[in-house]
DNA sequence: GTTCGGGTGGGTGGAACTACCCATACAAAA
DNA sequence: TTTTGTATGGGTAGTTCCACCCACCCGAAC
């Protein structure tokens, strides 16, 4: 279909402004061909199935299903498929998130063309990118993780599972259940189970207490 | 400088990508050329006075000046100017304060390619442009407004009465309509008639929104 | 191989929330 | 005086939340 030597691209964003600025930045590469371009991440998950691109350019914030869920679920099928992680902002919550979904890269929608380019190239290559601004937060957490010996059994209240987490912020996100279950594409009632295990764990009674714990933790910012 | 039959546009937006994008989709137009780009809204007012653009396309959220502050002065030094608005969110919380600021439309980033244009063209031509769904959300609150008795000249948004603000900080606070009640020595009902009055002003349709905004305004603690 | 935890999903019932409708009482403003 | 705004309260409908109940699948740990 196009030239084997290629990079495949597979542009994933809700935003045609967004796709086609990556369009007009990306396709003139020589390296490069756009094999397509989703809107939704149910909609990547499938032309991953149909295009087979190398990488997936993944917008982490989305309706319908986010970048994180279909980055976990093509990672899942293809793992040879890399994902690149991008946002619209830097103080990202979904950032591990993203890396333990599977993303080998993470840029800011606001990084130089060049920038991006460089990372679309290393994570072809099997590395990791990872921006500037990002990466001192990953190396920040992995220390503070690496000093408090990992929290073995929890030492103080339970914590949180990661797909509790996810389910935390997007309730202080200020979603329901309902729009929650659409997010990640599970049922409503397996939201409603986390929200119970969260609120168990924590000992919140209601979700406005999950909604300051969350601030509190800075799980999420006020301005969101 | 340019064909003085084409509308001269300005692009306003932090983001590489979207900039791009925007270019990507309107310089193609016959009747439209990009006379210049800015990526904060400070430069955004030194353009217009620099290139005299027609329109505008200006992003809500930004670093260092935000849109609606841009708007503000641009429309202020130059009200010939029409200034598009342009958001990542429908459910925007600037979207009034946009108006306000003196904008002449407001697209979301989702918006096709073509309702770009035309709402382009629109507000070129001194009309206004309101995508749909944030259409019915103006015409709504006019009607709140117009029934109610106007306000003025809707200058700013309306302002809490005591009682209302007693409610809210109790709302936010995490009380329920029924342990407010009990509070204030007043009917559940009544209690929920000023929580509709107080979300119909701020413009606000769930507790968990109200809760936020009495953090941004400082009307509680987030440790009380 | 069994146990255990995490993720998934369904059902029920009552409370709470949200959006509409309606009204009355009173004080201040036009 | 009439209007306007504020506070008060009721009704009804539909949705969402919350707390219980139950289950299956899977992978990792023991």
């Amino acid at each position: 279909m196009s030239e084997p030597d290629k990079i495949k691209l597979l542009l994933v964003d809700d935003h045609v402004v967004v796709r086609s600025g990556l369009r007009m930045l990306l396709e003139t590469r020589p390296d490069m061909v756009i094999v397509a371009e989703a809107q939704s991440g149910a909609e990547a998950v499938r032309l991953v199935t149909q295009h087979r691109p190398d990488v997936v350019l993944m917008d982490v914030q989305m309706p319908d299903m986010n970048g994180i869920e279909a980055t976990r679920q093509i990672k899942e099928r293809w793992p040879e498929t890399q994902v690149l992680a991008l946002t619209m902002y830097e103080d990202d919550q979904y950032f591990f998130e993203m890396l333990q979904a599977g993303a080998s890269g993470y840029v800011p929608k606001r990084a130089a063309p060049d920038e991006l380019v460089t990372a679309i190239r290393t994570v072809y290559g099997g590395d990791v990118f990872l921006y500037p601004s990002l990466a001192n937060k990953l190396v920040r957490d992995y220390l503070e993780r690496a000093s408090a010996g990992d929290t073995p059994a929890g030492s103080d209240s339970e914590s949180l599972t990661a797909r509790e987490q996810e389910v935390l912020i997007q309730i202080a996100g200020g979603l329901t259940n309902q729009e929650i279950a659409l997010q990640l594409g599970i049922s409503v009632k397996t939201v409603d189970r986390h929200r119970e295990n969260i609120m168990s764990k924590l000992h919140l009674h209601s979700r406005i207490e999950l909604v300051k714990y969350a601030l509190r933790q800075g799980l999420i910012e006020l301005d969101g």
